[in-house]
DNA sequence: GTTAAACCTATTGGAAAAGTAGGTAATTTG
DNA sequence: CAAATTACCTACTTTTCCAATAGGTTTAAC
């Protein structure tokens, strides 16, 4: 089941990369994609949902890119996820705006899935991006 | 992401139907799959997939069908779910038999879904077919 | 030998994920 | 102003996988 699509994964890992690598300025999606390995096109469309989500900012032209609204920590990887993924519920009938299960009364297995969601949610939104960063070392060029 | 197949929780479904229903002999698919509303043949194909691991066994001819092999509380949900899923792994680079990821050794992320699978599969296995099963009534005929 | 059931293989349809292409708008710099 | 650089936007394709269907074969009871 249950796999966390790429765009989720890259959405991650990119938050983590802009974090470790975060300064004044604004960081060219370019460079990002180079250092994951993501496709520049690719990558242009999660930016774009983290961007309209004002999980980060973007400015145009030269000396432009991408650059965090927060501190690393002020993220968590749910709030991440439910943007990239559209929903983190394990079953259709548990998403936002879900249609009302005409099974639910008679349904044996709804408890058990909004436990699970529960535990679920309750893991990714315990971890903050900044959980994520590798520790900082001499070289690194944070803006503290 | 991670929404659990419909083949996942049709098999949930039914394997808890089965316990609410077990009896001395064998029950037929047709009866499961008018009880549940799933189509015959697709039950059949999920069945096929319980039977071969031996969480059921089947009788072909007259009078035959589907039988538990244990006891509703030796089913966890975790082993059907992992069965009818092929894995519960939330990223294809946990899955069982996955080949190693190069970036294994810089991947900030690998911990987060390690422990995502962790808390994930503890749930999982800590619940039993027994536990969905409605309470026990009067006109039940439980085998017991 | 007829009927009722599981068992088996293959195929189809459709939707969503993953990725690509090409162009437009804003901003800086010479 | 012109050129370069960058984000932003819309649309399309390609691939993959889930869900379901179809049709036949074997086994067992009566």
């Amino acid at each position: 089941m249950a796999v966390v699509s790429t765009k989720g994964r890259y959405a991650l890992r990119v938050m983590v990369d802009m974090a470790e690598h975060r300064r004044d300025g604004y960081i060219p999606l370019k460079e990002i994609a180079q250092r994951q390995g993501i496709s520049e096109k690719y990558l242009e469309s999660i930016l774009k949902t983290l961007v309209r989500a004002r999980l980060l900012t973007g400015l145009r032209g030269k000396g432009g890119g991408y650059k965090l609204t927060r501190e690393p920590s002020g993220y968590t990887v749910g709030e991440i996820l439910r943007l990239t993924e559209d929903s983190l519920a394990p079953v259709a009938c548990l998403e936002e705006g879900a249609a009302v299960c005409p099974r639910a009364g008679e349904c044996r297995t709804l408890k058990l899935w909004k436990g699970l969601n529960d535990v679920l949610t309750g893991y990714l939104n315990s971890v903050t991006v900044a959980d994520l960063m590798a520790p900082a070392q001499a070289g690194d060029n944070y803006v503290i």
